[in-house]
RNA sequence: GCGACUAUAGUUCAAUGGUAGAACACUGGUUUGUGGUACCAGGUACGAGGGUCCGAUUCCCUCUAGUCGCCCCA
């Protein structure tokens, strides 16, 4: 969608009309939102009223407690646990130097700050697994498309201290569960085990004398990595380093007994489950601090792959930021792209309920008790609109209309003396003056009767 | 970080090297205190800066933002 720059002089309002040379200003007001950042108006909340009462009822059924953690943390926090060698810490984390001269960075991804405040706070001594639900958002530095912002939301889950799969098993059961109820559909889990610390010296040494016999086929980001981080090539999208790739050695073959074991048994369980997945052996995420099961959530929808999320093990990050040995698993979801999905498909959107009543005021005395009058019938749970603000009659019922409500109450100057209300019917258009008094138990009636269904206005 | 395209009212779109129109939306009116339709009226825009030109919204450059592809991922 395009936007525009707006820039708002100070000075302009108080600028006579006469035509006035056009100031330029030092500093001008660029009414344009920085790049990557995006409002999220009234008329889509609906969507994101949706994903929150979703995910909000999901987390507690699977026995999450909510946890919210700041936006910024110190930058060595996400270096030491998502890697230095990483996309992610490369090029994309927002980091910077405060007055007071420290380091810090806006949260990427949730884990690290997660896994930093379970430390902090000794969430070792809770009883095991501590299951924890987080809902914010995150930054990175990145090139924005749509479904792609430099801010976006995530809802995280984490569960600390277990090493069963069935808990790799869970979390995925909880996410499609999420996803199901949103109405989405087409979704598909990519599952991949990259084996654990012991298994993957043995297999990284298989995989890089692989790599160094064909190192001339490959891009130059993937010579790199060849030092660095060899195991990210499997994920490069090079043609030709996907064609190396795809002789190399494969995780899952060099999984030493115990992460075999792991990974059969995760698929078992998600053959119980019936959640669609594939093997995928090129998945191996962004982030360094995952071991064992690693996964992506795609949406398949209309033949193209969005993620919609993904996550996996951490067996050893715990342990890695200071922790006492603690096995985990978690995973995060894009709310942003899961809302695109959402109005993709023209999926339910949470509705605020909408009054049925309109309160109409005319002439200064009728005001002043309008207001009174409002109070009382919101006091007794009856939804009532309005538009105080107005004084002609015309404009008011020209809402009410719009609005589509059942009744207007009209209350005027002398029906303000008289301590009555009128009371109209906007479907009928019939309406009859009712003492203060009786107004409370007709409107309790109108409202539990159901017969108000053929709009005058129906279009 | 690399490449491509786009940028006009609140929204969706027009036109034009001589400063801009429509539709919808919004506000008000078509007699005094009564809404659906109709009619009338009103306000608001050339993303920003620079250059070429007598003159630029229109051509050129830079910046900003958006969209798409790559990278990456959510």
């Amino acid at each position: 969608m395009p936007r525009k720059n707006v820039k708002v002089e100070a000075s302009q309002k108080s600028a006579s009309k006469e035509a006035l040379p056009k100031k330029k200003l030092k500093n001008p007001i660029v009414l344009q939102n920085p790049r990557g950042m995006k409002d999220i108006l009234p008329g889509d909340q609906g969507y994101w009223t949706q994903v929150r009462r979703v995910l909000e009822s999901s987390y507690q059924k699977y026995g999450f407690q909510r946890i919210d953690i700041p936006v910024l943390e110190y930058a060595n926090l996400f270096s030491r646990s998502i890697g230095e060698d990483t996309d992610i810490m490369d090029k994309e984390v927002y980091s910077f130097k405060t007055k007071g001269g420290d380091e810090v960075a806006l949260r990427p991804e949730f884990t690290a700050g997660i896994a930093r405040s379970y430390i902090q706070h000794g969430m070792n001594v809770l009883p095991k697994p501590v299951k924890l639900f987080s809902i914010g958002q995150a930054y990175r530095y990145d090139r924005p498309q749509e479904g792609r912002y430099r801010e976006f939301w995530q809802a995280n889950f984490d569960i600390f201290g277990e090493e069963d799969s069935i808990l790799d098993a869970e979390v995925m059961q909880l996410a499609y569960r999420v996803l199901g109820n949103l109405k989405l559909k087409d979704i598909q889990f990519q599952v991949n085990s990259i084996g654990c610390t012991d298994c993957r010296k043995s297999y990284l040494s298989l995989l890089v004398s692989y790599f160094k016999s064909k190192n001339k086929k490959l891009c130059k980001d993937c010579k790199r990595r060849l030092g660095t981080n060899p195991l990210r090539i499997l994920d490069c999208k090079e043609d030709k380093c996907i064609q190396v790739s795809s002789g190399a050695p494969q995780t899952v073959d060099h999984l030493c007994e115990d992460c075999h074991e792991h990974f059969k048994s995760l698929l078992e369980y998600l053959d119980e489950l019936e959640i669609p997945y594939s093997i995928n052996p090129s998945l191996v995420r962004g982030l360094d601090y995952y071991s064992r099961t690693v996964f992506e959530i795609w949406s398949l929808a209309e033949g193209k792959r969005l993620s919609l999320g993904g996550g996996g093990r951490y067996d050893k990050l715990i342990e890695n930021l200071g922790g006492e040995p603690t096995p985990s698993i978690g995973f995060g979801l894009g709310l942003d792209r899961i809302v695109m999905e959402m109005k993709r498909t023209n999926a339910k959107q949470y509705e605020a309920p909408k009054p049925r009543i309109f309160l109409a005021q005319l002439g200064k005395l009728a005001k002043r008790k309008s207001l009174k009058l409002f109070a009382d019938l919101e006091k007794n749970g009856i939804l009532v609109a309005e538009s105080f603000g107005r004084g002609g009659l015309k404009s008011q019922l020209r809402t009410a209309n719009k609005l589509g409500v059942d009744i207007t109450l009209i209350v005027g100057q002398k029906e303000a003396l008289d301590e009555t209300v009128i009371v109209k019917n906007m479907v009928s258009g019939t309406q009859e003056t009712v003492a203060k008094e009786k107004l409370l138990p007709l409107i309790k009636k109108i409202m539990k009767s159901k017969l108000v269904v053929l709009k005058y206005n129906n279009k």
